[in-house]
Formats: C-alpha cells, sequence, structure tokens
DNA sequence: CGTCTGGCCCATC
DNA sequence: GGATGGGCCAGAC
C-alpha cells in the first residue's frame, strides 16, 4: 500500500519509491479466481518479475496472518502444495483448496484442469 | 565483497 | 516416476 501525500503539483510523494515487489504479488494473487490456482512462477510473471518465482514464496512466508489474500491458491509447478505433508499449513492449504472444489489426486491438482488462465 | 538459503522453475538425463 | 545442474532474486550472515 502507498502512503502519499499530495502537492500542489498533484505529484505524490510516496514513502516508498515504488510498488513493492511484495505489493505487486500480493495484487496479482489476489486477483486468482476461487476454484482455480496459479503457481509461483505463474505469479512472479504477472507481477512483472519473470524469473522470481522464489520472490513469491518470501513474499507468502511474510503475509501477515489477518490477510485476507488467497495464499492457498499459489502452488508449485507440479501442482503440488509447497508444504511438508505433515505440517498444519499443508492440511490448512489443503482444506482450503477443497473446499474450493479444486480436486486432489495422489496429492496433486491437475494443473490443466485448475490452473487460472488469464 | 563471498556464500548460503528459500513455500521455485526449467531442461535434461 | 526420480535426480541433477543451472538459473533466478533478495536477505542474512
Amino acid at each position: 500500500m502507498y502512503i502519499g501525500i499530495s502537492s500542489s503539483q498533484h505529484t505524490y510523494i510516496y514513502t516508498m519509491t515504488e510498488p513493492t515487489r511484495q505489493e505487486a504479488i500480493y495484487t496479482a494473487i489476489a486477483h486468482i479466481p476461487e476454484g482455480k490456482v496459479a503457481t509461483y512462477g505463474q505469479i512472479a510473471k504477472l507481477a512483472g518479475f519473470p524469473r522470481g518465482a522464489r520472490l513469491v514464496g518470501q513474499a507468502l512466508r511474510q503475509l501477515p496472518a489477518k490477510s485476507t489474500i488467497p495464499w492457498h491458491r499459489v502452488i508449485n509447478a507440479q501442482g503440488q502444495l509447497s508444504f511438508p505433508k505433515a505440517s498444519a499449513k499443508y492440511h490448512e492449504q489443503y482444506a482450503r483448496l477443497q473446499a474450493e472444489d479444486v480436486a486432489f489426486n495422489g496429492g496433486k491438482i491437475n494443473l490443466t484442469q485448475f490452473q487460472w488462465d488469464i
């Protein structure tokens, strides 16, 4: 989010120079429709970082708990959740996706069926 | 500066 | 299916 101060010339001074990578990434994720998933690489590209898949992971790791963006719709390019299978996070993501009728087959999501195509 | 580590990706074998 | 190696970018030493 920008914090801006307007001047008489209609220019703006921001506390952060530009949309942060994080913001661009969060915005992209926010656009994933319900019942669809996107890969880290896909989000990175959308946010303007063609090879920045890891940035997406980093951004999501720092996501505030109160945030409402659909982080659970971001999965890896293999169609799997990028959490250890035994972890609470894995189960939460799994449950949220299933609640949106995203199907798992042997722990994997069929990307040709469920990937968000822009 | 260098090196390692991440909710990764891709090509290749 | 799996393993490996290169690439990517930002942070943390």
